[in-house]
DNA sequence: ATTGTTTCTGTGACATTGTTATGCCATGGG
DNA sequence: CCCATGGCATAACAATGTCACAGAAACAAT
């Protein structure tokens, strides 16, 4: 009848401390010892709270698809949705390169301490991505694309970044074949492939670069991805 | 003067059966004990013979590599070269989902038991792939692809085709929007976008699936990937 | 055939990992 | 004030990669 209750602020200190610590120094400086001893607690606290290493990575993971989702948030909707597709792909880019550990365990298949995703957790990461085939319904309606499945073409858009953002991490894009290039010739290749004018591609592309700058590099939650809470 | 040589069989004996116990039973299977008690030595084997569990899976990545390789060479160079292009995708995706686990090291920027590429076993992935530069080049010269970098034409390909794969295995792609269907749409846009004709695309995506049994389906390394070696 | 040197290989140990059984004690309702 | 509930620290367990240390086996020279 008086029990005592969970700690909310070691939680959340766990939770970031284990997520700066992956994304500094990567998955080897993941450890209930390392994690627990920088928040001056026990290694027992990860088992109270989350019940097991992977339950703390399933954590970060979920914080990861949030932080996504708020990126994808900042992108405005505006009458060229071809554009506003390049901006989400670039924010989605962006994202995975700030954050490329949990990245590669949200959408690249990674185990990390034992932890794989479940059909719960890919049904999060799949919602994140109603922002695309919304925006995929906005560039066929504007008569860009052709008329067809906006999830089936959101789909195509998410396929041709995944796998360039694979690619760039795992350093197979170099030069001269580098990852930007490789980037503006897939997007715009797909573009094209979908339904849309070369010469209304070159624009929105164009476009989009401007607005990248503002809509999301100018972007607070880069730096609080790194930094402490306090 | 007199050395005592290394045995050549143990050390192919321990590479397979560290690619069957990975293909069957997944990373937790790795382990320098069981390994090596499946092989009747002890630790010490893996050392002498590789240094470290690490040169281990780098040895593993190479056999991947040049299976890939094999694979690729088993498709046939035929005078329709977007054809030819479709089965080579279709191959290098039947590959990475016969050895997910050595796909996603060879690829997807997994480290496996502290092991990770290094630029010099990235060369031998990238050297793997020349076989579609030759094919995009083919492609161009036949009036099919816009006149563009072959190199460049290549890696969209194998973005496309390395993102599907890899969310497909990351259990990404369920129906009604499955691996299959994308693949197929996204191939054909993107050989639309690179300069095809629609009606020649969808003509030469016909002819790859009839060729894909005989060419790539019907392959004897598929069992030896998973079969011990004698 | 014997010897000697070289190097593989088995044994055992060390540090580190995730996890948990066992208590202590802080907390908050009665 | 009391006391039970459950978080937390301590310490242990099994399993991991790795290596020091012999011992033995193999090869070359005599």
């Amino acid at each position: 009848m008086s029990p005592r209750k969970l700690d909310p602020e070691t939680r959340a200190a766990l939770v970031d401390i284990a997520a700066r610590r992956l994304a500094e120094h990567g998955v080897e400086a993941l450890s209930t010892r390392k994690i627990t001893a920088e928040a001056g607690t026990s290694t027992m606290a990860v088992y109270t709270h989350f019940g097991s290493m992977s339950g703390l990575v399933r954590e970060m993971v979920h914080e990861g698809f949030a932080r996504l989702e708020r990126q994808f948030a900042k992108v405005r909707r505006t009458d060229d949705p071809v554009a506003d597709m390049a901006v989400l792909g670039y924010a989605y880019r962006r994202n995975a390169k700030a954050n490329s550990h949990l990245y590669a365990v949200m959408f690249g298949g990674q185990s990390l301490a034992g932890f794989s995703l479940t059909d719960e957790d890919r049904q999060y990461g799949r919602y994140t991505l109603l922002t695309v085939v919304d925006c995929a319904t906005r560039c066929i309606e504007a008569g860009r694309f052709r008329r067809d499945d906006p999830i089936l073409i959101a789909h195509e858009m998410w396929i041709a970044t995944h796998g360039l953002v694979n690619l760039e991490l795992g350093g197979y894009l170099i030069d001269p074949v580098n990852a930007d290039r490789c980037y503006d010739t897939i997007l715009e290749s797909l573009l094209v492939g979908v339904g849309d004018e070369p010469r209304s591609v070159s624009a929105s592309m164009a476009t989009s670069k401007k607005r990248r700058r503002r809509e999301v590099e100018a972007d607070p939650e880069q730096a609080e991805a790194v930094a402490s809470r306090r």
